[in-house]
DNA sequence: TATTTATATGACCGCAAGTCAGTTATACGT
DNA sequence: ACGTATAACTGACTTGCGGTCATATAAATA
């Protein structure tokens, strides 16, 4: 979070990105530089001069790569859900299914505070374009949750649609609570002790999962 | 939503609320016009001036009445959160149960616009006190439903109070997604239409409420 | 009626997102 | 190698928000 450097590497000493290429890597140091300061200082004291800062670059420059400040959010939630996704189809076996689908949002960098706050506040401010994207991807992201479920529990592919349907419910709901408990005063009264836990997403998460996937047996 | 009109009434032509109940009452027409706005147009363009000029009353005023947006917002949640539960308790029997728990936050005003914005918006700019007293709040409504559950179905209420949680879950995440539903654009694509329907909340968190429910028999 | 109290006001402040005229690194033609 | 064209980059600026506070004054009190 040093101020000042230059975070972002273009091949040479070049200071400008004219080719695809080095657009591309300037965006990847964008991206890069919000993700860190997301996951340091929270979502709420992220502001534009603050990634700016972070990744060496003027503002204006921001803008180029992005339209608006939730665009560049929703581009680093993509990239977490794909993630996320990849995560569940690479180690689910029928016996590690129900840990991996708690496991994997609950350990990609930045999902969880994005994915509380995607439609409240990031959708506000997305064009109709890129934000027709996203809602596709998120369709393609819950069936191949659901061919993962299909694939490993036997259910029909309907009948497990409509389970990935819930579960997205489910930690949706899940990464809101985990929101409210990672904003911890300092003095929380002992009655109140339990709404503020850490682990709050996994155990109130792993309750819906384990709720669908008796549903699927 | 006309502008200027003076919208809350103290007894007689009095302009300040000295007694208790003025108080009361101002703050009531504060809410009402908040209220009001987030109906009409929304959450995104509620802004302190503007819920000022509806309530026929100045900017800092509001701020006689609560600390920040927020809080005012917040008191604005917790009147409508009382109303869904109240509502549950009243009409609930064995065989309307799931409708019921279904239609009383659908249908209580800005209960849902707020719920989805409770923990990433909302409770970002409270006092701890006013904080603490919700969560209170909220425990205490999670017991009432769960009461209701183990009156209506005869489970335990070691179990409907689980049960109670996986909704509240469920409710915030289908909040969320009747959120992203309710901002739709000018031309959606056929492809995602589906996306973009009304009744996002209802179908949704009925597939949550069923599910939940058939656990508990 | 004079005095006290505290409600109500709105110009003002600080801060964040977003803009754009101007600067200059880089590519490209000669 | 050099001049010219292109477009990446910059940061001072605009806009609009939440929130503050010195001031005005309605209403209770003596």
């Amino acid at each position: 979070m040093t101020s000042g450097e230059i975070r972002y590497a273009i091949a040479g000493k070049r200071k400008r990105a004219r080719s695809d290429g080095e657009k591309e890597a300037r965006r990847g140091a964008i991206l890069n530089a919000a993700r860190a300061m997301i996951g340091q200082t929270g979502f709420e004291s992220l502001t534009m001069n603050a990634i700016a800062k972070e990744a060496g670059v003027s503002k204006g420059t921001l803008y180029l790569y992005a339209r608006t400040k939730e665009e560049l959010l929703l581009a680093l939630f993509a990239d977490a859900m794909e993630q996320v996704v990849q995560q569940i189809e690479a180690e689910a076996t029928p016996e590690t299914l129900a840990r991996v689908l708690v496991d994997a949002p609950a350990q990609v960098p930045v999902f969880l505070p994005l994915l509380a706050r995607l439609f409240t506040v990031i959708e506000t401010n997305i064009a109709p374009e890129p934000l027709f994207e996203q809602k596709r991807r998120m369709r393609e992201m819950g069936l191949r949750v659901a061919q993962v479920l299909a694939a490993q529990t036997g259910a029909s592919l309907e009948r497990t649609r409509e389970a990935s349907m819930v579960l997205m419910l489910s930690m949706q709901g899940a990464a809101q609570f985990d929101i409210a408990a990672a904003r911890k005063p300092d003095d929380v009264p002992e009655d109140l002790a339990p709404m503020f836990a850490k682990e709050t997403f996994r155990t109130s998460y792993a309750m819906a999962v384990r709720l669908v996937l008796d549903g699927l047996s």
